[in-house]
DNA sequence: ATTTGATATCAGCACGAGATGATGTAATCA
DNA sequence: TGATTACATCATCTCGTGCTGATATCAAAT
């Protein structure tokens, strides 16, 4: 799921994202890429679940969903404590 | 930086080196991938700072460095504490 | 000194992911 | 109803990135 924050242009919507909910057009306008472009993104996001969609109408809101990016914040955190607990235990070759 | 993390064999990596630093050679007998591949990797991953290289003879073992795993996961977990903050923040259209 | 083994580097290729244009759908407004 | 707006989906193309084979380097062993 860490793979879908590589993505330069997904890593700004959620940027952006973290600044409040936004639609699609928001989106659109803030990044300059064009808008089926950043429905595919969103639909990776969705999947996810880094998102949640919340149609109002014709507009679509998007919503971060602060849990997936703690989960994943969580198990970096977890290999660096590993890391550090068998960081004198270099394997034999 | 997350970027790196996103590969399927750079985070199989990184899991080993989780486990105790290790030189090329466990990496790539625990991988099954080539050797080239692997030092590939490894040199990304070096150029990024999340290993550190210790030459042993001819052997030259990887250390996984902590705090840089930890930048990463700092920074997940504000875009998720920001997210929580403005939740209730919704752009107008 | 020669060989062997571990690792790094380089050039070329192949494949997949992201970007785009065209089109479809649904909701609002005239 | 027809037009317009916001968004999603589809087909296609391009281009970057990972993989590989060949080769170079350096250290230990013989």
């Amino acid at each position: 799921m860490i793979r879908l924050l590589a993505d330069p242009l997904r890593a700004q919507i959620i940027a952006l994202l973290a600044d409040g909910p936004a639609c699609t057009c928001h989106l659109v306008e803030d990044t300059g890429a064009k808008q089926p472009n950043i429905s595919n993104h969103l639909r990776l996001l969705r999947d996810a679940g880094l998102v949640v969609a919340e149609p109002h109408g014709r507009f679509t809101y998007y919503r971060l969903v602060p849990e997936a990016l703690e989960t994943a914040a969580g198990h970096l955190t977890d290999l660096a404590r590993r890391a550090r607990a068998r960081s004198d235990a270099p394997r034999k070759c």
